[in-house]
RNA sequence: GCGGGCGUGCCGGAAUGGUAGACGGAAGGGUCUUAAAAACCCUCGGCUGCAAGGCCGUGCGGGUUCGAGUCCCGCCGCCCGCACCA
């Protein structure tokens, strides 16, 4: 009978409550993850970046998932020998706050600071290698204050400009509405729909990076595809062309209408001129006609909800006017239609009814004339005619004068070109993207630096004047901004003429600060944004981490704002980050009383046949909907509370190993529990390491081997950022060792030790204290090298060869892996069950792909 | 309507054109225990067979290939984004 290894010892289990913290402050101790503002010469530099959260109060478990996927990678790259930068801080300005205010009396700073001191814990607990010495919030004024330079340098610059404008006014939340912040028709944050208002508001001028935002996407090879098109779309480039109708008769002092369209080949089919509600000719209209203001009333009432544009019921009005067409001279009447948006090209169009289905739709109901001037390809010219249906694609101009026999592209160029000729307009191309508008009217964000002064206009504030510091003593108790009824804070005297005027009340849209905070932390305690030499170095973000719900607002604002800042000399690099990796949502099930209440998964309970009770009651629950963690529907999981009960290890192990990160995944108790067993596991066979007293040498070899496939195979499956395969690689490594009770302890050590290097950067607490425990003065695994699979041993002795016949799988051959193909061939065909496939035929080719397969063909 | 993604056991999922279902979860059975928990062991796509094995199987229908979950063509379904954008 061989000897069996010891059992391990019943009383040993894994401490995590004791362990965890005690190497966060090793960790700490020994400042692993802290990096200088400039690298050395000579440095691999890499900068890890998730996100920064929001100081709601608690952290949630999509924080718990952005966070370990970012330090995954942050161990992983500092393993392999970079110098990683992954530092924190705080989105901390923002509405929440003002509401808290509101309903309870305490100051937003307040509020946020303590929702800052109890999540900046509760992410301690998790054990990230995070660099805490370089956080800061954004409502710092030593963060807003260099963001009010920024603002003042892109004033300067002519990146930022006033303008009065409609604006998306939120009458809900009391405050102007960027567009990227209106879903449906409705404000981001409160639901409410929104409304249009004219004011006057800062902008940034994003449009004028429009081009190069538009191309550089081509060039971020390592973001999703999916953000790069919808960061596209909505950027919106269309070719095409304005063309200035002239009025027959003159409208008040307006001789002319201008519309955009990208198919000035059609122009020979016009049936009419149609305009926005909001387009000056329709106000005039309205002055003119009782009717048309009705109607334009009408329309604003109906907005362009999804409802009314699902019915696609088109209205319009006739105005009376009448436009000439620049080639033929001919008289068109202009038109007031709901489907014409002011905020797109010109605010009108010209309708072309057979090739345009809405303009076609639109001249049925109103019996306008419909003209086809493309002809599909291979169509007779006598009888073409549209019907119901416009006719969109390419085909030849007919009907069309100068452009007759014309391809769609040339007819487009020749009309383009004797528009010019006329002086009747341009080829251009139009943008769908709006210039930034960052003005709010709110107190608890970061002021905007300018002064009004009744004979010098808009001022800015002197530099020597920065930061302007938001008041603390305000009154939440009256509706509006505080800002505006503060008793002294907007009185100042202007810096240009000295004599008393108004300081700018409104603060900017928080999405500017967030812009650029990636660069702050570079040099988060500069006097200026940024110093050159340590963006220089660590920009750009080289893996950014985050929520695909950001894939416009947040990353094409830090795209345009990265550019704002090389043109005002701040940094070089025009993109600001290199990688982006966008994860899933963290989804539970949902769960309802008898009485339609939501409750919280603590309060049910699971019994066997799969139904729920209440728990300590015999209440049935009805089982809903896998979904979004949300508080409304209680479908929520405390991270504080499973850390408490399981640890952060296991936390961090479960959320990795349950799919890929870009899915969403579903929190379950089960999978959690799971996780826990494992870390158990881990550590019961990493303590019961003893040598055998007869070690089986060839156990030992096969060992070895395992070990290192599996380093070969974690190390992969992170640089592709499949946690999931590389926790499953560490499970198989674990099932080799636990089923190689006999091999020599040396290979067993060997297999542990790179099994917990290997899952250091998912459970960083256990792998330290493993690797204490094999040798107490062996330093921290979170300082070394990652390993590197031994070649020779990744390579096997022998090889098993599936056998097919006709392509079936018929048998399996164990073969040296340099065998040659008559001697795999001799062994497949003498296989007991090939030799049955083979049915006495005679094998007409071989195949033998080299440790793959073997094809027999008969 | 436009654009993108995805369809694999009970579930999450794995699989450079080469043994489909790795790994985990759930479930069932067993060992240990007075009992439970923990731990450990076994089973776990379907049909069929005493067994060896055989047949079927990656949404559906075709195709390319010695060989297709993977590549190509055509459908169906689901999810996401955008949308009266001229």
């Amino acid at each position: 009978m061989p000897d069996t290894p010891q059992p391990p010892h019943q009383d040993t289990r894994y401490d995590f409550a004791a362990a965890e913290p005690r190497w966060q402050q090793a960790w700490e101790a020994a400042r692993c993850f802290s990096v200088p503002d400039v690298p050395p010469a000579g440095a691999r530099k890499y900068y890890v970046l998730e996100m920064f959260p929001y100081p709601s109060g608690k952290i949630h478990m999509g924080h718990v998932r952005n966070y370990t996927l970012g330090d995954v990678v942050a161990r992983y790259k500092r393993a392999r020998g970079h110098l990683v930068m992954h530092p924190m801080g705080w989105d901390a300005f923002g509405l929440p706050a003002e509401n808290a205010a509101r309903e309870r009396g305490t100051h937003p700073g307040e509020w946020t600071r303590a929702n800052i001191a109890n999540m900046r814990a509760e992410l301690k607990r998790m054990g990230l290698s995070l660099e805490w010495e370089r956080e800061f919030a954004t409502c710092d004024p030593e963060y807003y204050g260099q963001q009010q330079k920024l603002f003042l340098d892109c004033l300067a610059a002519g990146l930022v400009e006033r303008k009065e404008s409609w604006v998306n006014w939120d009458p809900v939340d009391g405050t102007v509405l960027a567009n990227e912040q209106v879903i449906d028709g409705k404000g981001w944050r409160s639901g409410a729909a929104v409304e249009k208002k004219k004011l006057s508001q800062w902008f940034f001028a994003i449009t004028k990076f429009a081009p190069d935002l538009l191309d550089a996407l081509g060039e971020l090879d390592r973001w999703p595809e999916r953000v790069r098109l919808m960061q596209a779309n909505w950027i919106g480039r269309s070719e095409g062309a304005r063309v200035r109708f002239q009025l027959a008769t003159p409208v008040d002092d307006t001789a002319e209408v201008e519309v955009f369209t990208t198919r000035p080949d059609t122009l020979f089919g016009m049936s009419f001129v149609a305009v926005a509600a909001e387009h000056p000719l329709a106000a005039a209209a309205a002055a003119r006609s009782a009717e048309a203001a009705a109607f334009i009333a009408e329309c604003r009432a109906m907005g362009t909800s999804e409802v009314v544009i699902e019915q696609g019921e088109k209205k319009g009005f006739d105005t009376g006017f009448t436009v000439k067409h620049p080639f033929t001279g001919q008289e068109y009447p202009v038109w007031i239609a709901n489907f014409v948006l002011m905020e797109y090209g010109t605010g009108a169009i010209f309708g072309c009814p057979a090739h345009d289905q809405r303009d076609l739709d639109f001249a049925r109901k109103y019996g306008l004339s419909v003209t086809p001037v493309v002809l599909p390809n291979g169509a007779d010219p006598a009888t073409f005619a549209v019907g119901t249906e416009a006719f969109t694609d390419d085909g030849i101009s007919f009907n069309s004068g100068f452009l007759n026999g014309l391809d769609v592209t040339a007819a487009k160029r020749a009309a383009i070109a004797r528009i010019e000729e006329l002086g009747q307009g341009q080829g251009v191309t139009n943008w769908r993207l709006r210039d930034w508008g960052v003005s709010r009217q709110r107190y608890w964000g970061c002021p905007i630096p300018v002064i009004h002064c009744d004979d010098c206009g808009v001022v800015p504030v002197p530099a020597a004047q920065l930061p302007v510091v938001l008041p603390e003593d305000v009154d939440f108790s009256r509706p509006g901004n505080p800002l505006d009824h503060h008793p002294s804070w907007r009185h100042v005297n202007c810096p240009s003429c000295g004599k008393p005027a108004r300081r700018e009340t409104d603060t900017f849209d928080t999405f500017v600060d967030s812009s650029w905070y990636f660069a702050r932390f570079c040099s988060p305690r500069a006097g200026v944004p940024v110093t050159p030499e340590a963006v220089d170095a660590w920009l750009p973000v080289d893996q950014y981490i985050g929520g695909i719900e950001h894939a416009i607002l947040h990353l094409l604002y830090s795209r345009f704002f990265t550019r704002a800042m090389k043109a005002t000399g701040h940094v070089k690099l025009d993109e600001p980050f290199a990688g982006l990796f966008t994860q899933g949502m963290v989804t539970h099930e949902s769960y309802k009383g008898a009485d339609g209440r939501w409750l919280y998964p603590e309060e049910i309970e699971k019994r066997a046949d799969g139904s729920a009770i209440v728990k300590g009651s015999d209440e049935p629950v009805t089982v809903g909907r896998i979904e979004s963690m949300s508080k409304s529907k209680r479908n929520t999981v405390d991270p504080g509370a499973i850390i408490n009960r399981y640890g952060a290890d296991t936390a961090r192990w479960f959320i990795l190993s349950d799919n890929p990160p870009e899915r969403d995944m579903e929190w379950s108790e089960s999978g959690v529990a799971g996780a826990s067993r494992f870390i158990g596991r881990i550590w019961r066979l990493a303590q019961g390491m003893s040598e055998v007293a007869t070690p089986d040498e060839a156990m030992g070899k096969k060992l070895r081997q395992a070990t290192h496939r599996a380093i070969a195979s974690v190390t992969e499956a992170l640089e592709a950022f499949t946690f999931n395969v590389a926790v499953a690689k560490v499970h198989e490594l674990a099932n080799t060792i636990a089923d190689s009770p006999m091999a020599p302890l040396a290979a067993r050590r060997e297999a542990m030790e790179a099994l917990i290097r290997l899952a250091s950067p998912m459970m960083p607490h256990l792998a330290e204290e493993v690797w204490a425990s094999f040798n107490a003065d062996a330093g921290l695994v979170a300082q070394l090298p990652w390993l590197e699979a031994d070649p020779e041993l990744l390579r096997a002795d022998s090889v098993t060869l599936a056998v097919q016949v006709l392509g079936k799988l018929r048998g399996t051959i164990e073969v040296a892996v340099d065998a040659s193909d008559e001697e795999v061939f001799a062994l497949a065909e003498s296989e007991p069950n090939v030799i049955r496939a083979l049915d006495g035929k005679p094998v007409k080719k071989r195949i033998h792909v080299k440790g793959r397969v073997v094809n027999l063909v008969i």
